[in-house]
DNA sequence: GCAATGTGGTAAAGGTGCTTGACGATCCAC
DNA sequence: GTGGATCGTCAAGCACCTTTACCACATTGC
């Protein structure tokens, strides 16, 4: 009998998602992206082509803006984004990709995309898409 | 087209894991089980009757010894646990449930008992029990 | 046109839940 | 018995997040 079927389910949740993400970074350390935490690589997927404030990051992200501020903060000193005002208003800035960002950002896709391939085979596609689909309606508001 | 899933199988994981974890520790507060961190309700359902080690329980929350014995301080400062020394060891201890931690740990198990009914009964019991065998397999070791 | 209220970014402090490193005490195999 | 593993512990630190508090600028309602 396997003992992991009795797990609260929060805690097998917990557990998926440090398997996974732990995959994840061992995938991008293999790419040479060290010094590219989770919560940076994260950030960094969020940002798009044009730039994004940073409260939409963190609402994005699901996060207070102070967390995602910390996480920026480190993304700019890591030289990887930089702030550039809001032409549109003046109390906002926009957070843009460097020639930097962009290129980390492509890596951590590809890793992320590696270990999710890696991942659907393991499972079987049928299982794998199943399970995203049944995340997706665990995460909808009841 | 609904955005969530174009997500990172592990984002999904861990807002999966937050949302039900919340809904725990609201289930936990409901029954005035306050001052019982997720952490600590977790370990709590670690212990066996007869007592378990400190290095068993890290095991079995895969996590370090050093990091249980921060979550058995402060269940032992509670008063939901105590530790007796092994009869069979000298050098370990038997970490032990006290009447507190025994009632405790009952709430605890009814509290995450409505989470998981509940988010059965939302997502079909079909659905809920295979995405519980998903998670077993994606557990399992490669 | 201006006060009231809301929103974007920031600063500071703190908390949870983990880690790594080091160490004494005890156990066990040889 | 001696050497190496194991149990519990102390200490420091780190990743990631929170709450509280502000200021600057925007937007709304009158």
């Amino acid at each position: 009998m396997d003992p992991t079927m009795d797990q609260p389910l929060s805690r097998m949740l917990l557990e998926s998602y440090r398997s996974v993400e732990e995959e994840t970074v061992a995938a991008l350390a293999d790419r040479g992206e060290l010094g590219l935490s989770p919560s940076q690589a994260a950030a960094l997927l969020l940002v798009d082509r044009s730039g994004t404030r940073l409260t939409e990051l963190a609402a994005r992200a699901q996060i207070t803006k102070q967390a995602m501020m910390q996480v920026v903060d480190d993304l700019e000193t890591a030289g990887s984004v930089r702030r550039v005002p809001d032409p549109t208003d003046a109390r906002a800035k926009v957070v843009r990709l460097t020639a930097r960002g962009l290129r980390q950002r492509a890596e951590a896709r590809k890793a992320i995309s590696a270990v999710e391939a890696r991942t659907r085979r393991r499972l079987g596609a049928r299982r794998y898409d199943t399970l995203r689909e049944t995340l997706v309606a665990l995460l909808q508001p009841d």
